[in-house]
DNA sequence: GGCCAGGGCCCAC
DNA sequence: GTGGGCCATGGC
């Protein structure tokens, strides 16, 4: 089916760092594996995709995932307004992006996983994992596909030490085993924390050992859609530092300062790319 | 082949 | 509460 939004890319929302299971796999054309399901996309022009779903599904689980009833267009016109020369640039390029509403399970492992890798690594490992611990499915929507879902918590709080590093996750093992031990048993409720001030669901992300305040702030708001917290990597930083001299005024975008940060982090990393 | 990567822990100060 | 060493590994 088809979908039209004026700010809806999906080169640019693979290309985001937001999420890890989304691939190229053509010329416009892109796959997709979250929620058990498979899916395929194609950018037929600016703002039109076609998704290989019925109408029903779109409604019932895409729409939502790629937050369609959200207005982006309002922020970037109100930075377009604005005196803030990077941001404006930045929306520019970036307009296509979403903050996607992806399964808070996925994302506590997988930004435990990101520290210290890059994307690709990053990519491989999450894959890696799926390939081994997930559940494999069959989609017949674009020809008779395999693929692997994300493993629950029940399976990985089962895993041992040594499996995983064989996956490449190195000293992040621990950690994995831990925070899926921590949602499997119930200490950590994600339902919850979605429904939760975004400061609570920080706090209680951070009692998990191997999750610190980044990371925290990549699972509120890739996971659990709190899209006013500001996540600070390596990548932020740098534009913090070498186009704010560390004066940034988050203030100023109250209540969605993750679109923000999102739009900054997009940028910079096409511009030392260029 | 060395540097960097969507960092966090632990331990001094 | 801040700073530095350390952690395991792949991508480029």
């Amino acid at each position: 089916m088809l979908v039209h939004n004026k700010n809806f890319n999906i080169e640019q929302i693979a290309d985001s760092g937001q999420c890890f299971r989304m691939n190229k796999i053509g010329n416009q054309r892109f796959s997709l594996i979250a929620y058990g399901r498979y899916l395929e996309l194609l950018q037929i022009s600016e703002d039109t995709v076609e998704l290989s779903c019925t109408e029903e599904e779109y409604e019932q689980v895409w729409k939502d995932y790629f937050d369609l009833e959200y207005d982006y267009n309002s922020i970037i016109e109100n930075l377009h307004k604005g005196s803030d020369n990077f941001l404006k640039e930045a929306a520019e390029y970036g307009k296509g992006i979403r903050i996607l509403k992806q399964e808070p399970f996925e994302m506590i492992i997988s930004y435990i996983i990101s520290q210290n890798k890059n994307i690709p690594a990053i990519k491989n490992c999450i894959e890696a994992i799926c390939r081994r611990y997930g559940e494999m499915k069959r989609s017949e929507d674009c020809g008779d596909i395999e693929y692997y879902i994300f493993p629950s918590p029940e399976i990985l709080a089962l895993a041992s030490n040594e499996d995983l590093r064989a996956l490449k996750t190195g000293y992040r093992d621990a950690y994995i085993i831990k925070a899926a031990q921590a949602v499997a048993y119930g200490e950590v409720e994600l339902n919850h924390l979605k429904e939760s001030s975004y400061e609570e669901a920080v706090k209680a992300l951070k009692s998990i050992h191997g999750i610190g305040e980044k990371v925290a702030n990549c699972i509120s708001l890739y996971g659990l859609h709190h899209i006013e917290v500001f996540p600070i990597d390596v990548w932020i930083a740098r534009v913090l530092n070498e186009i704010y001299n560390n004066d940034f005024h988050q203030e100023l975008y109250e209540g969605y300062a993750g679109i923000i940060q999102q739009y900054m982090f997009y940028y910079m990393r096409y511009l030392k790319r260029a």
